[in-house]
DNA sequence: CATGAATGAGTATTCATTCAT
DNA sequence: TATGAATGAATACTCATTCAT
């Protein structure tokens, strides 16, 4: 009951999941129309193409939904960033693919980004049951990688890993947030908007690492 | 009904309407612990002591509760933070004492700051069509201190002013989530952590806008 | 959550709590019309003229209902039985006499004995849950007189007093059984054909018990 | 609607549509435990080892399945029961037999029992509409045997033969139902306790039939 | 004949809102 | 002003039934 126990995707042959993806893709774009609470059953429903019912030989309910978006996504992602951070390259250069990494995920997906910066918050008894335990794993792969920089003297000492972690992690989401928020043109220039903006960051945060190696 | 029209405040007499202060107080108590969706107006009632029809005495509805909190609450923390910016000191400290202000650790307001962190998105429909305008204008507010510190050659030049104020709050709101994820030991040593936290996130960030100077 | 309490009775005063009862009374005629399954809320609320929401402020839910309409009966029952099974008569009187409280509780009530002899039984798990502690009270009752019957020498030894019981509730139940599920003629002369009826199983039932005594 | 055409049995050919008893004897299984309403189709697919539409095959609708479990078993549980009516036994020894069959004691046959005393109280519409015939046809048969009693001057007759066979009936019911209200512990040792119980039951019975026949 | 994925009508329950007191 | 009992619209979820394979 705790546990996150999907229903047992019906034999992931070839085609038939297709329709747990095809909800998975239709609620992504409704909650980030209309937010999780506001958005029924049954809009996603209409926008997957299927019944009502069909639903629920996939999810065990609309919570269950939105859990799955984020265990999906995020759980891709984190399997990624596993191989990113223990390549064989500079710390530096590490993060900046885990903040390319990170803003990849929502590339040209401003509805995800949305589902994830916004709708996931509107429930923190989600968020703290099925969220927290991957949120946790991801930020702690991150703090490894900061943590490695420190030892190998390439950033300052005096700021804990973790620390470093959850803030980064918090300014890429801050300026996805607004990025989600803001009007509809979802032009190109949008888009490198948000780019330029995740590099003018890493740097300031990478700075911010290695600045402080005078007096640490 | 789009137009947020709220009841006609009863002209603010002697007590000022200490009621309806109360039930806003207790809104933002209730909302912080369960979000916006999951409480119900009697938890609302129950938490201010008043019936429930009393809610409707001050407040349109439940939506208008919470606009309400967006616009009372932030007005003022923004009416703080226009202060700040403003103040004769260095970028820097004010750069702190925004840091400081935002996590509520100033003056005990505590509660200005859980508008922000947590109200703030709990509805997708009011967030856009209500707090957006207010969040940008405590975002620019950020930005101006920086451009300010960018202009006195304090800061690096080649970070979008707003870039690094997005940085910077998303970076906090990161702090505080976390924070806010873990446990359910709400002792002052909690307080401390999240407090040290700041500081060293405000060091790094500092560092990462300064840092930059040599190759600006 | 597994003992039965009902929503608290909203002051108990002059009328509010009247509209409990009226609900009660209601929720028997339309469960005996279609029976407790095929009866949705909002017919129950409809036949005590109230909304379907307010049936929610007396009752916990429909199961509830039924529970209560259970115990409120039996439970007057009980009340009285105690007090005739106490009294200062010949055994065989008194068991006349419990035969015609059982059957008073329905005298002219076939809805109310189609309510508690088919209703109740169609969900076993709130017949085992709530009926089964008021039933076995009733029986041991019973058994009481029955055995008191023993000891004063009156009745037969050889038969449990709580198989009598079980036997003599059970043919009563019987008889009002195929006259609740008697076609729609409800005149008068059915009524005196239950009593009859009654009377007839009772002198058989006290034969019965008193019968056996040369070989006992 | 109304009239009970079930689907064309198909003709009964060499294993005579084996799935379709089947499904009876599951159904008769999981109703009995849960209740009709409670039990899914597919749980009585499922006790089968059929596929859920396999029982559209052989059956309209899910009531079609409880109405021929009426017909069907109670047909052959009448079947038995006139045989055993028509013996040329004493009487009592006839009354006796009943009792054992009713109880499922015979030959084994408690499925024929629990159909009686489970299953036809399940629904109220169905019980009215088709258990009714067949359980006023049962009654007759007991109350023949009982009139054949009273012709031959072994049973009083100042009882109502209908009202003494209501009665055995019910008494019979009521101990199987206290006895299925009793905990889980289905070893022999309830089986037994029922046994013994029926056997004292009907011995009252016996008696109360012969016993007034001095003041007869 | 058999299957079981898909359907969608049907309903108990919740909760924001009203209004008589 | 304040109350809180009453309202009833709104919706997640179930499950009998169908039908393409």
């Amino acid at each position: 009951m705790n546990a996150h126990s999907p229903k047992p995707k019906p034999k992931p042959s070839r085609a038939p999941t297709d329709k747990r993806e095809r909800i998975l893709e239709a609620a992504i774009r409704v909650f980030a129309q209309g937010g999780f609470y506001a958005t029924r059953v049954s809009d996603i429903a209409r926008e997957a193409g299927v019944a009502d019912g069909t639903i629920y030989l996939y999810f065990e309910n609309k919570d269950d939904v939105l859990i799955s978006i984020f265990q999906d996504r995020i759980g891709k992602l984190i399997e990624v960033l596993r191989e990113v951070a223990a390549r064989d390259e500079p710390v530096d250069k590490r993060v900046r693919r885990i903040i390319e990494l990170q803003l990849g995920l929502l590339e040209g997906r401003r509805d995800l980004a949305e589902v994830i910066t916004v709708n996931l918050r509107q429930s923190s008894k989600l968020l703290k049951q099925y969220g927290a335990p991957l949120f946790t794993e991801y930020l702690e792969l991150i703090a490894s990688v900061i943590a490695e920089g420190q030892k190998s003297g390439v950033f300052r000492k005096d700021v804990s890993p973790r620390v470093a972690a959850r803030a980064l992690w918090g300014g890429l989401d801050g300026l996805a947030l607004t990025w989600a928020l803001g009007g509809n043109s979802d032009d190109a220039a949008r888009d490198g908007a948000l780019h330029k903006a995740a590099q003018q960051w890493g740097e300031l945060f990478l700075d911010g690492l290695r600045g402080g190696m005078d007096h640490a």
